[in-house]
DNA sequence: AGTATATTCAACCGATTGGTTGACGATCAG
DNA sequence: CTGATCGTCAACCAATCGGTTGAATATACT
């Protein structure tokens, strides 16, 4: 149990994987549509889903040539109910939310 | 912003970094008795105590010869309106969390 | 003054990370 | 069949990580 909340965590401690993660929130993405924002190689991105994948944040799926990438919500489940458990948060706030999309 | 949830995820991201934040609920504690129940150096847990120190997640003050460290809750909030910003999690559920606490 | 305690520093080590490039195996389109 | 597209793999690189050890610095005790 500690090796997933090791590996979710770890892969939310990189800005692109949380776009990528945050990009997916809208819908189901191919590869390459994923990596196009991206200023670094394909390869780069390929290694980046492939670490989201293992976390479980994410899953992949083959249909023809293209992998589709999905987020899986369920998987932050674990580590939000280790933060959560600290405590004295205030209800969630929505737009305190939508700015941490808008500058990251 | 990026840069600081950068820095919280990968100070959660190590299980002795999450144990050594889970013994600060409990009450603040010197470097050395914070060591104790670890196999590890002094030096290895004081590194990272200086890392937690970085992420805001604790905070340390000197005082005398000895070095009192303290849980800062409030650092975790950037990072749980990222995860509950995800949405559908259930209502906190402090059972599964003191199980999160015993098999850490 | 001299000794013990609390903590960090500095140098080192092997493993991992985030990136690159070029070659490669699939799959689709003409 | 040929050629373009999708994606990964393998090898490499510099930087960081998690740990060690030994020396150094403060502070406290007697």
């Amino acid at each position: 149990m500690a090796d997933r909340l090791d590996i979710i965590f770890a892969a939310l401690a990189d800005p692109t994987r949380r776009r990528i993660h945050a990009m997916l929130l809208e819908d189901d993405m191919a590869v390459t549509d994923v990596a196009e924002p991206f200023e670094m190689s394909l390869a780069a991105v390929s290694k980046h889903l492939g670490l989201l994948g293992r976390s479980g944040l994410i899953s992949q799926e083959k249909r023809g040539r293209v992998k589709w990438c999905k987020l899986e919500p369920d998987a932050l489940r674990d580590a939000s109910v280790w933060m959560q458990g600290f405590g004295q948060f205030e209800p969630v706030n929505l737009d305190a939310f939508e700015r941490f999309l808008d500058t990251e």
